[in-house]
DNA sequence: AATATTTCCTAAATCGGTTTAGGTTTATTA
DNA sequence: TAATAAACCTAAACCGATTTAGGAAATATT
């Protein structure tokens, strides 16, 4: 099985044909240079016969192409961004493509370097979740032909194919569904961030809470290596304001600690405090009582990243000729911790 | 900034020398091919100051290495895979090389293919989960003169790097915690699988058992796709044997199917059924009652490997040639849902 | 002074493909 | 019949590095 490289040379010679014709079947461009039926079947066959695969590195030399798209996401180890990832491998794979990729820690400085190592490595396309301002570098490589998806945010002023979340409506959504269950005194607790997808995030609570014309409670809190500053920073918010009754977490990471937080104080959800999460996590069905939250529709985010990169790719359109914009809908995962009334026992 | 793509070429024309020369001061050959300290000199400021890279797949099509290593996990969006890979990921950037990685679902088929496709890519080395039966085709690995480090389990009879878990010690250690809460009738909930990382877990709470002269109560299941009927089978376990005071869950997928069985069937922690899980979850400790957890060292697993694997590459060792066997400790965190007794409230 | 060593450097082959610029035949047209 | 076009195929340049084999100049040895 271990078979011995096997070049276009040697399949040449086996033929009694040159390189150049195998190399023209092989990219299917006999057609196109004329190169008879019969003799084109005959390379098939033959390539087919012996097992032959392109060395790609050869071809990422002379072509430039190297069947590999960097993609960045804030992090790996986040289960919204390992799901995607996973989802995204498994695509590329089927067409030929690898992936690789590398967290940024939402760092911009860590992303910049990144996309250095990208470009030396001659990746063919990015997937890429943008920390902040990014723009610049990310023009560069639209400038230079390359294909570019932006998902999870879009960055303003740059014109790339971006698949998002309706950030806004789902948060109103949910903000509707706390109203309805006789919450009112509700804090939204984000990231310090002005992301255009926690921006968006703010506006749906905003927008309720002025709708319904109670005050605005917003906390942010900086995102913190330790998380026991995060979980403290939390806790004194909630203790300083009492009166609220329910709360908003804008991202997974704010949740886990806002509910650590919640646990450490002996909050009782959800008659002391309603809970909604933006974000799902397999656990959060399992939780006593079980979490409310905003589950982004993963699969959409991935399939649409990879298949709009490999279009990109296969049809040679450089990123600036077109520029799609996808926007998915969140769905409202409806579980006990937001619901006053109705919870058993 | 968008540097024009500046060859090895162009360095020496630049400097008036050869390409030769500017190679082998690049390469640190200088000195064994006696170039003068002045022109290495020379050579090397106009290379920093010009930001020369070299063009990977040039050197990888002449040098057959490509500072990639591929990487095989069981499921990239699994916790404790990604937290791995993530710290995998950073380390190797650091070093310059790249990691493709690719999801197995600890499939034999699946695992195969992948590794034909890292071997078309010629990945410089191999980091790998191993499905079952996946020897030979390691072996060949192996035999090819390739780095391969295996984590998480091992293959018996394979000559490989290894970086495991004391699986057998730190289930009898958690099994010891139970009984010395109270537990006696505890049940192993396990998958149905002879990998050596189950069978030592096993082994774990079958010493504990007979050491307590209690009676073995295992249970395996098969993994299934549909979450649900894995849910259902630990269902109808647990109620067909009433008499159970504690589970065991071998795995994190078993726990989180679990977990939810004991929550359908509306037992309570730790008072009806006590429970301790293998792999612990960011989660666990926000549960009501936080669960208990034997948590593997993630830092230490990738540092090893990822030391283990580069180590290999700069040596240029075969995989061969020394073998190393690192077996690292778990770490039982208690929480609530295995003791009975100081339980607060 | 003639020869042998070192020291310092380079020409050219090579890796395995892609692609440009043609070169033969054979068929068609004038 | 000669000129033109079409059909079919290939030699050789090229991508950008590494490495082998060896050349010229400086130094050491006899």
């Amino acid at each position: 099985m271990a078979k011995k490289k096997i070049t276009i040379g040697d399949i040449a010679k086996a033929l009694g044909v040159s390189k150049t014709t195998v190399s023209f079947v092989l990219n299917g461009k006999a057609r196109k240079i004329q190169i008879s039926q019969e003799l084109e079947k005959r390379v098939l066959d033959y390539i087919q016969q012996v097992g032959y695969i392109p060395n790609q590195y050869a071809q990422g030399l002379r072509s430039g192409k190297t069947r590999i798209i960097g993609m960045l996401v804030e992090d790996i180890s986040d289960s919204f961004f390992s799901a995607i990832a996973r989802q995204i491998e498994e695509k590329a794979y089927k067409m030929g493509y690898k992936i690789v990729y590398s967290s940024t820690e939402n760092n911009t400085e860590k992303a910049k370097e990144m996309l250095e190592v990208y470009k030396n490595s001659r990746v063919d396309g990015y997937i890429i979740a943008p920390p902040p301002a990014i723009e610049n570098e990310i023009n560069e490589l639209i400038k230079d032909g390359f294909p570019v998806v932006l998902f999870d945010r879009t960055l303003p002023g740059l014109y790339t194919d971006n698949i998002i979340v309706d950030n806004f409506n789902s948060v109103y959504e949910a903000m509707t569904h706390f109203v309805s269950n006789g919450f009112k005194n509700i804090a939204f607790i984000t990231l310090s961030s002005d992301q255009v997808q926690m921006l968006e995030r703010e506006r749906g609570y905003l927008q309720t809470m002025s709708e319904i014309g109670a005050p605005y409670i917003i906390k942010r809190i900086k995102y913190h290596d330790d998380k026991l500053h995060s979980i403290q920073e939390i806790e004194t918010f909630l203790t300083s304001h009492r009166h609220i009754d329910a709360v908003f977490f804008a991202t997974n990471y704010i949740a886990e600690n806002g509910l650590e937080a919640i646990r450490n104080l002996k909050l009782t959800i959800p008659d002391d405090l309603g809970v909604i999460v933006f974000d799902d996590n397999n656990m959060f069905r399992l939780f006593s009582p079980s979490i409310t939250a905003i589950s982004q529709p993963i699969n959409e985010i991935a399939s649409n990243s990879i298949s709009l990169i490999l279009d990109k790719l296969t049809n040679k359109l450089a990123s600036h000729d077109q520029s799609v914009n996808i926007i998915l809908k969140n769905t409202l995962v409806i579980r006990e911790s937001s619901q006053k009334k109705q919870r058993t026992k």
